[in-house]
DNA sequence: ATTCCAGTCCGGCACTGTTT
DNA sequence: AAACAGTGCCGGACTGGAAT
């Protein structure tokens, strides 16, 4: 059956040197700085590629890569590879399409936050999956009982990537193999942490990223199960407080770098309590010098809810004094930052501060000043409950009372400007401050 | 009060570009 | 050429909010 081509398909038709022959229907677009010359072994394909180039969104699927073209061909590969096992998937399959989900699309983004923590997540993964695990072949017993504990010297014992694991097929056995290879490489506690809940948020996602493979697992997640015992301890905290005599020599250092930011940058860190990424991601918009106030947008905080910062009077100073140049309040990406902050550091012989230390010294530093509070700090861990709609209401009246009066007075307050939202997260802070002048 | 989980930040390093 | 800057990667550690 002669299948009609459309105008702007062209069939090729040639001998290969085996004397087989091969089909492929071409697409050849040239629409003045569009061009675009694929070829398809499929004509449906060729046709879903020609209709994408004639309007401007195919076209810019196209430059992206995303047209509905070559997502068939990606996903046919994907589904091919999984159905030849009967519908299973490994788990590199589940990591795959996790990242295609969830965070490639974020790789080339213009938020440096975004872009960032992107690009460290597929890093993550992308290792995780290499990570060798043992296992029993089938066709071979599987040691229990009295035998269990010898599972290494019985017949058909292996390792393989943990990728390579058909997810169905994991247990808690195997990823508490995991656990332990990670421990033996010598990895903290910590991380091997990042990775298994890293990895049982891939499970956890194959609802939406391949439903099919997620039913199979009637809702057991192995990593969920697998055995972090040896991974407990009380999680440590960190607790310096930036002095004010180190402030001075910090400051005093940073002032000589050729990029003025650097102390601006500081400076607003140590008066406002804003995180790093926030800062560096503020634009002028957002800044309203008149009320002494910031509005972030639910993007750059990290509680990802939007909130007003207060503009203390030496925060409000600081801010007068930076040029304006573009929306961009600050032009450093974040490594770019971090790497420059590390070398003035070093120059001024504090190596043991870190930028995050900006924000728990505003905290203890404000708290010391808030010696007319009627809620003593012990008080604040229990007081957290109320949050429901009227509260809020009347908690959005007071933040605007207290920008108007231009000051922090109350702990209350403080968590409002800093996004803490109880009393737990500040009292961390505050159990660790100087001690209060009563 | 501790633990869970995911988001964010950290030091060290390599590489490249710019200023002194 | 030496010092200073900017960017990116990697494995590791800390943070914030909620569950336990």
């Amino acid at each position: 059956m002669a299948a009609t081509i459309p105008r702007g398909i062209r069939v090729i038709d040639w001998k290969n040197a085996d004397k087989s022959r091969s089909i492929r229907y071409r697409v050849r677009v040239e629409r003045g700085d569009f061009v675009v010359d694929r070829s398809f072994s499929d004509l449906e394909r060729a046709k879903l590629f020609l209709e994408d180039t004639k309007t401007p969104q195919g076209r810019l699927l196209i430059a992206q890569g995303r047209d509905r073209a070559s997502l068939v061909v990606d996903e046919v590969e994907r589904l091919a590879a999984e159905f030849i096992k009967e519908g299973r998937c490994t788990l590199s399959h589940a990591i795959d399409s996790y990242l295609r989900a969830y965070v490639n699309g974020k790789l080339e983004s213009e938020v440096d936050k975004e872009r960032v923590t992107a690009k460290a997540a597929k890093a993550r993964l992308e290792f995780c999956k290499t990570v060798r695990v043992p296992y029993i072949k089938p066709g071979h017993v599987v040691p229990s009982g009295p035998l269990a504990s010898l599972r290494q010297f019985a017949k058909g014992y292996d390792e393989k990537p943990i990728g390579d694991f058909y997810i169905d097929d994991l247990t808690e056995q195997e990823t508490t193999e995991y656990i332990n290879a990670r421990l033996r490489a010598g990895k903290a506690n910590s991380t091997i942490k990042r990775d298994i809940y890293a990895l049982q948020s891939v499970v956890n996602k194959l609802r939406y990223t391949d439903n099919k493979a997620w039913k199979r697992l009637n809702g057991y997640n192995p990593f969920v199960q697998a055995d972090k015992s040896k991974l407990k301890g009380g999680e440590r905290r960190r607790r310096r407080i930036i002095s004010d005599a180190e402030e001075e020599a910090l400051l005093a250092e940073l002032r000589k770098c050729r990029n003025p930011e650097m102390p601006m940058i500081f400076a607003l860190a140590i008066s406002t309590g804003m995180r790093r990424a926030e800062l560096l991601g503020l634009r002028w918009s957002q800044v309203d010098l008149d009320r002494g106030v910031i509005h972030l947008n639910a993007d750059q905080t990290k509680a990802s809810e939007d909130r007003m910062v207060i503009l203390l009077p030496e925060a409000r100073e600081a801010f007068k004094a930076i040029p304006q140049v573009d929306d961009r309040v600050f032009h450093y990406k974040i490594e770019g930052f971090k790497t420059n902050f590390q070398r003035v550091l070093k120059r001024a012989g504090l190596t043991d501060i870190h930028m995050h230390d900006t924000r728990r010294s505003f905290i203890s530093r404000v708290l010391k000043n808030i010696t007319a509070s009627p809620v003593a700090i012990a008080d604040m861990v229990g007081a957290r409950s109320v949050s429901n709609l009227e509260r809020r209401t009347i908690d959005r009246i007071r933040q605007h009372e207290m920008i108007e009066a231009g000051a922090i007075k109350t702990e209350q307050e403080l968590r409002w400007t800093v996004q803490h939202k109880d009393g737990q997260t500040t009292s961390r802070y505050a159990n660790l401050a100087p001690e209060r002048t009563e």
